[in-house]
DNA sequence: CTGCCCTCCGCGAATATTCGCAATTGTACG
DNA sequence: CGTACAATTGCGAATATTCGCGGAGGGCAG
């Protein structure tokens, strides 16, 4: 797969090193999907026959594929969650406060976005995967009512 | 000032209550200004004649602000910092992930993703304060010649 | 005004996350 | 292929943050 190239030429990135614990990491989040919690993550490879990891570099890999933006982090009440960002399928979430649910958003609406803030700033804004907090219609009629 | 009354109002909404924990949290924040951690706002209450406060009230004070959208979380290199978020002048940030820089954003931008985010999906997208990743053009340059 | 209910607070314990340090081990280079 | 250097890991300790519980206190019905 291309994505394998692709992520051990940014690991090796900016004088980083490609290391058996962030490969398991990187291919655990890929092969499991999803949102997976760090605790998730570690014990997934502690069933693997490999040496085990220690929980301090299970986040401290986490944290690298975060900078090279080949993972997301979400909130996951209280603790934290991550995801594997596929970039050749970006795509955005509205999260209502309200109620909690997600629903995806159309990502032509970020994409412009990004456009015109490159545009009116020079910043490239990074918008593959993006949360928006807010309030479903149906939240907000119920607290309209109140 | 209108925004003790709003504050007052809103802390009310909901069921929730109007206490003297959250009014100090409230005050000390809006005093403070700018971003500020945990451990400094309980400090600062602390210097105060009052009874003092537990740590962990301060952080539930916190999180019912926030749900409130009275302040904002930013993430401020391992601890969290909040800010307080002042409705009558939204503001938003682009913050390079390369250098750190962060600079204000026009808000007009922000307020037409809403616009359309509404009307596609009937969500109420919150962007009062609102941050964005992303990498500033110095920092992309650099990267290029890499 | 009085009583009841439900939200909050303080406290301490449980979790989650980060840090420091010494030992390892990728990588670049000769 | 062997060496040198700096990034990384493991481990345990230090921090940061959340939780659960019992007791108070605010606010509304009667």
């Amino acid at each position: 797969m291309s994505c394998e190239a692709d992520t051990t030429a940014l690991l090796r990135s900016g004088g980083r090193r490609l290391t058996p614990q962030r490969q398991r990491v990187a291919a655990a989040l890929q092969h499991a999907g999803g949102h997976r919690t760090v605790e998730e993550l570690h014990e997934l490879m502690a069933g693997q026959p490999d040496t085990p990891m220690a929980l301090s570099t299970v986040y401290r890999a986490l944290t690298t594929l975060k900078e090279l933006r080949l993972v997301s982090e979400v909130d996951a009440g209280g603790r934290a969650a991550f995801t594997w960002v596929d970039h050749s399928r970006p795509h955005h979430h509205l999260v209502c406060l309200g109620c909690g649910v997600e629903r995806d958003l159309d990502p032509a609406l970020l994409r412009q976005l990004g456009s015109e803030i490159r545009a009116v700033t020079g910043f490239d804004a990074f918008l593959d995967h993006f949360a928006i907090m807010g309030e479903c219609a149906r939240c907000r009629q119920a607290a309209a009512q109140t």
